[in-house]
DNA sequence: AAACGACACAACCGCAACGCG
DNA sequence: ACGCGTTGCGGTTGTGTCGTT
């Protein structure tokens, strides 16, 4: 099912010519340096946002969603790289009991780290821990959403607030 | 050394939300 | 109020690497 797809991919080195062959003169695939520098360059000159102009007047033969991925996952500045910190991985399984899978305000939480890379980690973590018939949350961090939402449900009451309900929600999964 | 599976990472797709004319 | 273009998010898939058999 996925073969030409597959093969489509894998032509990042065919250059600019990869993946042109459709309807669309868009190229798809892996980013090579030289598209990174060229992107790099433009958001450096014109600043984030209007993606579709970054499309249209950088000379990148990519869409602006495809940019817009590349720059907020691998090329802006202050991200973090590298295996997750012990800290950052209990901070993620907290922020998963409270949010679900809402990646990208759990990467609003983690300074320098993205909403791909949070959701990468989680799913595998998620199918290892399957695999191995162990809880999704370690016991203490059960414990500790349920204490945090339930002082937020006591504050909400008293000051009406909005509240994190579908966080409330999340932590009766287990 | 080769085959295989698990894992980590990168990127695409579809959809919903948003802003603007 | 409505349509349209743009943006952001979450789900999913593809690919490379590494360890195990």
């Amino acid at each position: 099912m996925s073969k030409d797809r597959r093969s489509s991919l894998s032509a990042e080195e065919s250059g600019a010519g990869g993946n042109l062959g459709g309807e669309s003169l868009l190229k798809k695939g892996r980013w090579t340096s030289a598209e990174d520098a060229i992107l790099t360059e433009y958001i450096k000159k014109h600043g984030e946002g209007n993606w579709n102009a970054v499309q249209r007047h950088s000379g990148l033969a990519r869409c602006g969603k495809s940019c817009r991925l590349r720059w907020a996952n691998h090329l802006r500045p202050n991200l973090r790289k590298g295996a997750f910190t012990p800290e950052e991985e209990q901070r993620i399984i907290e922020l998963h009991a409270r949010m679900g899978n809402r990646w990208a305000r759990m990467a609003a939480e983690l300074p320098g780290r993205t909403d791909n890379e949070i959701k990468n980690y989680w799913n595998t973590r998620i199918n290892r821990m399957q695999r191995a018939g162990l809880p999704i949350y370690p016991a203490d961090v059960c414990l500790r959403v349920l204490i945090s939402s339930q002082e937020s449900l006591d504050i909400g009451s008293l000051t009406n607030d909005f509240g994190q309900h579908d966080d409330v929600s999340q932590t009766r999964q287990f």
